[in-house]
DNA sequence: GTCTATATCGCGATAGAC
DNA sequence: GTCTATCGCGATATAGAC
């Protein structure tokens, strides 16, 4: 019951992800979810905008994180490797919540209405690396085009990561950004 | 005012885009859209699932058009240039409904909640190319990065498309995969 | 077609933390 | 005392149930 925001926000996290996990989003009500982290609804709701937003408040993070780790790498290394390192850089993050990566991605799975979300927040994500692009040179169309091609390609990675107990994000990263490589360029042709 | 089901879902759904545009999406109530349609709020129910599918009964449209274009290439084809080929298959009718494509982009890119479910039909067409890649003998990683990625090559190009007013469609297509190749193989390049 | 649950948000009052 | 989080009450509208 303590006052203070921080830790009512993040019982209201937990005890979300939990209540979706048991019953399912659908059959929870915000109610439910403010009951269980001792609060009213009413703070829920400034806490968060609506009812799916409690579940991603860590890409919120992951996104500055990635910003930041945009900004870092060396400004003479080409586009595509810029945004690989980058990638790359948040890997132990996520291998660090693996398991509540798990949990998320299970419920976010099987729900639509979350689905969206995850799709808006990734959409936030190509943003980002669209920026660095530009700030980079590349016109308004190639930082585009290759922030939304390499961030579906990094959703690609971690989809298979959550799902395959044994894989390295890491690993599926870099072999994504190969694979495109080899794709594109042996049925396409680079000139 | 007939009755009839086609006539009313019709009228629902160019009320509805009208009403987003006069007033904005959040400004309008259902309870508007249907009467602007002259119908009550229950039958808008019965054709649509909530306040945001008014606006996507194209996209299911365009959804089945690829999904047989898909199925038409030839077997033989790279699976990419399969793709391409499908892709470009589309720009038709895209073409043909230029003004519309405009008019609802402008109300979806200023709405958050329409630009989610914008995602999310994205992400199924990507699902319909993925399928057909299974079936040209991919698997399932390839298969899904590769979907996801012309997907989101293609969601590009229309972008630029409704942005642009003397761009076509089919050019902008066949630049986004040229480009992605070309930075693929010269940035990356595969072995 | 009617009825209801509940998500969402505005407002004024209250009560810990500094 | 000033913040800021919370509370409690109320209103509207979406979505689904009956």
């Amino acid at each position: 019951m303590p006052r203070s925001g921080a830790e009512a926000r993040d019982r209201l996290e937990r005890g979300a992800l939990e209540l979706y996990i048991e019953r399912g989003y659908d059959q929870t009500t915000i109610a439910d979810i403010a009951a269980r982290a001792g609060v009213t609804q009413r703070t829920y709701f400034r806490h968060f905008p609506d009812k799916r937003e409690v579940l991603f408040s860590v890409e919120s993070r992951q996104q500055q994180a990635l910003a930041d780790a945009l900004a870092e790498v060396a400004s003479s290394a080409p586009p595509l490797a810029a945004v690989l390192q980058a990638f790359r850089s948040m890997a132990p993050a996520l291998e660090d919540n693996r398991p509540l990566a798990v949990a998320r991605h299970r419920v976010i799975s099987v729900t639509p209405a979350l689905r969206e979300r995850e799709l808006m927040k990734e959409a936030a994500l190509g943003a980002v690396v669209a920026d660095a692009l530009r700030q980079r040179g590349l016109s308004e169309w190639s930082a585009t085009l290759l922030a939304q091609v390499t961030t579906a390609a990094l959703g690609h990675a971690i989809h298979t990561w959550v799902a395959d107990r044994n894989s390295d994000i890491n690993d599926l990263i870099v072999q994504a950004f190969t694979d495109l490589g080899e794709f594109a360029s042996s049925h396409l042709g680079p000139r």
